[in-house]
DNA sequence: GAAGGCATGTGACCAAAGTCATAGCTCTCC
DNA sequence: GGAGAGCTATGACTTTGGTCACATGCCTTC
């Protein structure tokens, strides 16, 4: 398969670059470099300077804040086809944010100048980047909203509907999820270890679901439901 | 002086709007129409399906999250000339946040199709958007940093120097602020007022700041400094 | 199957934040 | 100046989350 009809046909599925037609289109896939990262790569960090954005055409990014000391805390997770880290296109400032490879990452690389011409000449890709900039913002007030509100708990039981749900909509059972480590899901929420563990226990113990080596199943899915909404 | 005009100057001052030209903006303005609300009115509520944006043209308002306990959150104070709530312009959605004046405020309401619109006519406007959104970005992943990672000892330490230098901008002297009640930095920090009262009296007590009635003398920013900073 | 490496479960402990109750303070308004 | 409202200070207590330490279990690799 040619390359240059490949790329075109993955831009064509990015949410930002949907409106424009073919031309405008095999312009762009022209100016941007093919990349690729394996599971655990660093795209970038919190704090660097910006060249350009990342088009995701295939797999997944995590995207997340480092505190000093060693906890973390992911604001996203972001799979193809997407943008990711618009932000400092527009202002030109540094990252807000780091990002880092889930799985086999391909990407294609857009130059900040590249990007600013075509929102320019096409008004509705600037449209499409607000829509897009507004979900993040949605996401994030959401986030902050359960972060200063609830607890733990309340952040663990959201991560596992969450998590059932992506399952089913790959077609799989979904109510067996193939979490990764405790230290995983610890790093996801912004804690540690132990508090993950003792919040599955409990959970286990509740009835809620089933403790598996290295998967969870969901038993009572209205119940971690409750736990979520929990007075908010 | 003719509203009119005037009404014109206002909207010049906008971030959104400075890349217009004079007839474009006269044509918004006689499609905005002027609100006015009261210190304390609420101009809408976190979930309110929206109609169009609020573009403020003095005064301020406070944008935060109400939980069901009756906590509060402030995300962001907002001071004119600025758009408030622009969100819900693009995707349609309803408001994320409750917004309500800080104290008297005027401002313009424009429908949702006259944004649109002047997004697809003037290009730069929507650049001009998706800077505002970029700081608002910005602005969250940075609160929910401290949130996450920080205490509110630190939030607090970090609220009083924003504070400090608000008043500084203003010409003010900048070392002794008029915060409001604890009760309200209790709100806008998202924690209750016995908190806020134990955390101001252990900062006097270090000779950080000293309490007067209603005010706030700030002593030591530099030690502050390093309270707001303390290992995130 | 022994050894080492991870991942996990748990108890003890500590610190921060939230809750409750109560007492004192300061202002304003008659 | 006194009454009352609202704001503030503070102690006692609970809950939650984070830290430390250590035991256990599982899996891989010689």
């Amino acid at each position: 398969m040619p390359a240059a009809a490949d790329r075109l046909a993955q831009l064509h599925r990015l949410p930002l670059f949907a409106p424009l037609d073919d031309a405008a289109l095999a312009a762009l896939a022209r100016r941007a470099a093919p990349r690729a990262y394996a599971a655990g790569d660093i795209l970038f960090h919190a704090g660097d300077a910006c060249a350009g954005v990342h088009l995701l055409t295939a797999g997944a990014v995590r995207i997340f804040k480092l505190s000093a000391a060693g906890r973390e805390l992911t604001l996203h997770i972001q799979a193809a086809p997407a943008t990711v880290a618009e932000v400092p296109l527009v202002d030109g400032g540094p990252y807000p944010a780091s990002v880092s490879a889930v799985g086999e990452v391909s990407a294609l690389f857009l130059r900040r100048e590249d990007f600013l011409a075509v929102c320019l000449e096409h008004p509705q890709v600037a449209l499409a980047a607000l829509r897009v900039f507004g979900q993040r913002l949605r996401g994030l007030v959401e986030l902050l909203e359960a972060v200063t509100f609830g607890g733990v708990r309340q952040r663990l039981a959201r991560l596992l509907l969450e998590q059932a749900q992506r399952s089913r909509q790959q077609g799989e059972p979904g109510d067996v999820l193939q979490v990764g480590s405790q230290q995983q899901l610890a790093l996801e929420l912004g804690t540690v270890r132990e508090v993950v563990s003792r919040n599955l226990n409990r959970f286990q113990a509740e009835g809620l679901i089933r403790i598996h080596s290295r998967a969870l199943e969901v038993l009572d899915p209205d119940g971690l439901r409750r736990e979520a909404e929990a007075e908010l």
